[in-house]
RNA sequence: GCGGGCAUAGCUCAGUGGUAGAGCAUCAGCUUCCCAAGCUGAGGGUCGCGGGUUCAAAUCCCGCUGUCCGCUCCA
């Protein structure tokens, strides 16, 4: 990593720490590997950016227009789905089977191999023979790698009482489709949204909350009929692409990436990653912020045959030695019926898939912004300001008295308590005013209103903008409807 | 998982065997000043955790944990 970029990501990691924006978990206790808390502001931040996905997704969606880019309207609702569920829904799901490994090492030549697929893996040392048979091979024993986490269902620890949490939240959302679709009065296309926890072992937790085992995910399954599902699934990369810019990450940072066939899962017939630039990868690399996946009929189906494999060109039911499958199914149909066309299929769905953790830390890696300001004698002063979208912004507002005497505390706490019914507002009147914009600008609040000797006068405030520093000079009667306007 | 570096106040760091420090930040007061670093004062650290060596350990040794970098692995 250059050193002006580490020198980058070392300052915006102490702001978080400093301003209460992130900590890390368990600290007192000397820490936790790859679990964060957010701190006060911290989880304000964290808050507006699932409020607006949620604003912007779901309730705030337009189900009886079209939208721009999209073939026909489409209706969106929400669910919150449990985080431990059935454990046969992560067999049927594969992800048992995936995150679930027996993996030996080689000491010697610092490889990995599966413990099921030695006897066909080569040596790294030399190719010609399998590993464990070259004289240098130095295996470590078979050990369980699982990148769920494990947990028992009932107080009795008991292995038939093995659950798991989640490390995904889009099987809540497959395993209710039924219940969605029979209660809620949607037909197709339509989407599921939901926010929440998952949970996942990451061999190597890094790059600061970028790669925690503990995060939160939005995620929609948003689905549809097979023929209209290409046209969809271009909706939806360009829509949530879109998400991203409207909220401030409008830099050559940012972008769009399709994934190459080799790449892809199994199943996926497209996918297509929204990747940022984070200040503590290397020069040219980019971080998934958000997948965008095609996933065709596979995880509905799956839930209804039970784990599916890849067979040249088609996915079908992986059986065991007694040739049934492996691992089964639910046996419900969840098939959709289609009164317009008088056809029954299995929806296809279109999965976009963010991590709530990595659009934060995205969000302040692009906010974060030094730049300089004249002080009171026109020198310039190096200036630390989080430009955050007004819509995230912790703090939308922050009131100050000039000085803490000739009432314009009492003016203020009153402007204060007005705005407070509609956002969330600081108040302060500690230290000079110099230093109470900068404290703000490092908080990232977007507006500071000062009251002054003019105040007092004829009524009239200063609203200053944060990321131009410039003040104008308003009627305080005004406030609400003039910040409402600019957030 | 392997190898290497690092761990002292909220932040950045100094302190290499002999009484735990600085700057900034925070708090109280003064100043009444529209863009940080004016004045006075205060609080805050079992020096990551545990063990060992020593008369004496932040400092030397061992283990653990966390963190960073590079491999490895990977949704």
């Amino acid at each position: 990593m250059p050193d002006g970029k580490k020198k980058k990501m070392d300052k915006i990691v102490s702001l978080c720490k400093r301003r209460g924006f992130i900590f890390q978990s368990s600290e007192i206790y000397g820490g936790i590997g790859g679990f964060w808390d957010y701190g006060p502001l911290g989880v304000e931040l964290k808050r507006n950016i699932k409020d607006v996905w949620w604003r912007d997704m779901v309730t705030g969606h337009d189900d009886t227009s079209t939208p721009v880019g999209a073939a026909t309207p489409y209706e969106m609702v929400g669910i919150d789905a449990s985080i431990v569920m059935h454990p046969q829904v992560w067999k049927a799901s594969g992800h048992y089977d995936l995150f679930h490994d027996m993996l030996v090492d080689c000491r010697t030549c610092k490889a990995r191999f599966r413990a099921d697929q030695i006897p066909t893996s080569p040596c790294s040392r030399k190719p010609s023979k399998h590993p464990g048979e070259h004289t240098d091979c130095d295996l470590t024993e078979p050990r369980e790698f699982n990148l769920m986490f494990k947990t028992f269902i009932g107080a009795l620890i008991d292995p038939t009482a093995e659950a798991y949490l989640r490390p995904e939240t889009a099987q809540g959302i497959f395993v209710n489709f039924k219940n969605v679709l029979s209660t809620a009065r949607v037909k197709l296309p339509f989407g599921i949204a939901q926010i929440g926890k998952a949970f996942r072992n990451e061999i190597t937790p890094r790059n600061y909350t970028f790669r925690s085992r503990e995060f939160e995910q939005m995620e929609i399954e948003f689905f549809c009929s097979p023929d209209s599902s290409q046209g969809w699934y271009d909706y939806w990369c360009a829509r949530r692409f879109t998400w991203y810019t409207s909220l401030g990450l409008k830099s050559e940072r940012l972008r769009l990436r399709d994934h190459a066939a080799s790449e892809r899962a199994h199943y996926s017939c497209g996918t297509a990653d929204i990747e940022y630039a984070f200040p503590f990868l290397a020069e040219g690399e980019f971080g998934e912020l958000e997948g965008v996946s095609h996933r065709g009929d596979f995880d509905l189906r799956s839930h209804m045959e039970g784990k599916l494999v890849r067979d040249g060109d088609i996915l079908k039911v992986e059986l065991d030695e007694h040739g049934r499958a492996s691992h089964a199914g639910s046996g419900k149909d969840l098939s959709y019926f289609d009164d317009a066309t008088q056809t029954k299929f299995i929806p296809h769905v279109i999965e976009p898939s963010a991590g709530v953790d990595r659009a934060m830390l995205a969000f302040l890696c692009e906010a974060y912004t030094e730049d300089a300001i004249p002080d009171d004698k026109g020198v310039p002063q190096e200036r630390v300001v989080l430009k955050l979208h007004p819509r995230i912004a912790p703090v939308k507002v922050a009131v100050f008295p000039l000085i803490k005497k000739d009432g314009m505390p009492e003016i203020a706490g009153e402007i204060y308590r007005e705005l407070k019914l509609k956002w969330n507002v600081s108040y302060d009147q500690k230290g000079s005013i110099g230093r109470r914009y900068r404290r703000q600008d490092e908080s990232g609040t977007p507006f500071c209103i000062t009251v002054d000797h003019q105040t007092l006068i004829d009524g009239t405030v200063t609203l200053r903008d944060r990321n131009t520093t410039v003040q104008e000079r308003v009627n305080s009667a005004n406030l609400v409807s003039l910040i409402e306007e600019r957030l």
